[in-house]
Parts: structure tokens; sequence; C-alpha cells
DNA sequence: CATTCATATGAGTAATCGTTTATATGTTTC
DNA sequence: GAAACATATAAACGATTACTCATATGAATG
């Protein structure tokens, strides 16, 4: 019935989009986003990361399409075009619980 | 109502998954294995890599608990423990699909 | 048990990545 | 428009990564 495999004639834009999620401070800027907007000085707050090295990882990001910038006055909030995201990664994070508990018996 | 959202406590272990899938000729080697466990010879005709790279590639994957190896005789056969991954693959694809063409716009 | 076949490991190397320091761009306020 | 604030970019550096070459392990076959 159910043979929905993965699909593999490309796979260099999935192997770039890993790529941006395999650094742990980004993944924790998107945990932070969450579903709201922020600006960048709350994403250092959030994270305790320095200016320079958080607008590196939001470039990265931004250019995989992951976040989207958006000016409100003189701050640049960065936003998820698409929250399902989110779900994804919430899938994955079970996902791996799952196996490292297999892993271990 | 939907309000799951990527729980982000320990985001590391994702991000080790991640920089495993993060690797085309890993995405390959996963997705020529599908469901059904391979040996190595396969694998490097299948994707057309060196037998030490193929190797190299596999032990990664292996520590990450991707693949886990099978002895038959002579030969070892590289299975996944578990085929939800091909699913979540297959998601990521889709998703990742839908963005680039919203980016597009 | 020696040879062959299948796979794994180790050393070495070029390329890439994450971070910092310094500086630039763009916005608001006076 | 100058000063202060918010964010982006560029250069530089150490660490990590993917790959190759050479070699080792382990099973099958004679």
């Amino acid at each position: 019935m159910n043979d929905i495999v993965f699909t593999c004639r490309d796979v260099k834009p999935m192997a770039e989009i890993f790529k941006v999620l395999s650094e742990p401070n980004r993944l924790r800027i998107l945990c932070g986003l969450g579903l709201e907007c922020q600006p960048v000085s709350t994403i250092m707050e959030d994270t305790g990361l320095s200016q320079t090295n958080v607008s590196f990882h939001l470039r990265i990001m931004r250019e995989a399409g992951l976040v989207r910038p958006e000016r409100r006055g003189a701050f640049i909030y960065y936003c998820l075009p698409d929250p399902k995201l989110l779900e994804l990664l919430e899938q994955f994070r079970v996902w791996e619980e799952t196996i490292k508990k297999t892993q271990e018996i």
C-alpha cells in the first residue's frame, strides 16, 4: 500500500538544506524564532551569540530560504516563511530520540 | 489547536544527524538503499563512488545509527534500521521544492 | 594454510566552515 | 547633517570535512 519512498533524482538541494540545519546555533536560532518574527537583537539575547555571529548564521539561513528578513524601522525582524519547517524539525527530533533508544538496547 | 512546535532543549543530536544527511553522496547511498539491504559492492556500483569512499560514508552513517551492517558470508549488507527515515526525507524533499517555488515568485 | 575476494582503517591533503576583529551600511533622533 | 543605534559585510584564522592512496582485517575457496 504505502510505498512512498524517498525519490532521489537530485539530492543536492536537499543536502544544502541539511547542511544549513546541521549547525547547532542555527537550529537554536530557528527554534527561538518559533512562529513569531524577531529582531536580531532578541536572537542575540536568546542565544547568547555575538552580533556578527548571529548575522552570519542568519545570512546562511536567509540565502537558503529558511528565514526571511523584514525591516521595521531601524530593526530587522526575521521570520519563518513557512512554519511547516518547525513541524518537520519536530518530527526529526522525535525520530532521532526513537533510534537512539533502539540503539541502546 | 495544533501548536506542535519544534522543542529545542538539546539541538546537538539533531544537528549531528543533519550533518550526516548534508552530504550528497550519503543521501544518494541512503536513497539507493531504499527498503532493501545491499552489499557495499552494489552501493559502489549504484553511486559510482570508490570503495574507500563508500566505506567512509557508511561508517559515518553507521555511527549515527542511520544504517546497520549485516554480515552475510563474505559480504556485508547495509540496511536501514528504520524505514521511517525515507518518509522523513521525502517530506523534506517535498517541502524544499515548495519553498523553492515560493522563492521564485 | 595460502590466495582471493569483500570491506575497513589510517595517514595525508585540499577545501570548506564557524568564529572573531574591524569596518561598512542603513535608520532614527537631535 | 551629525551622532547613536541596529545590522551587514570583509578579511583572517583554526578546526573540520571529504577524498585518495596505502594497508589491514576477515571470510571463502582451493
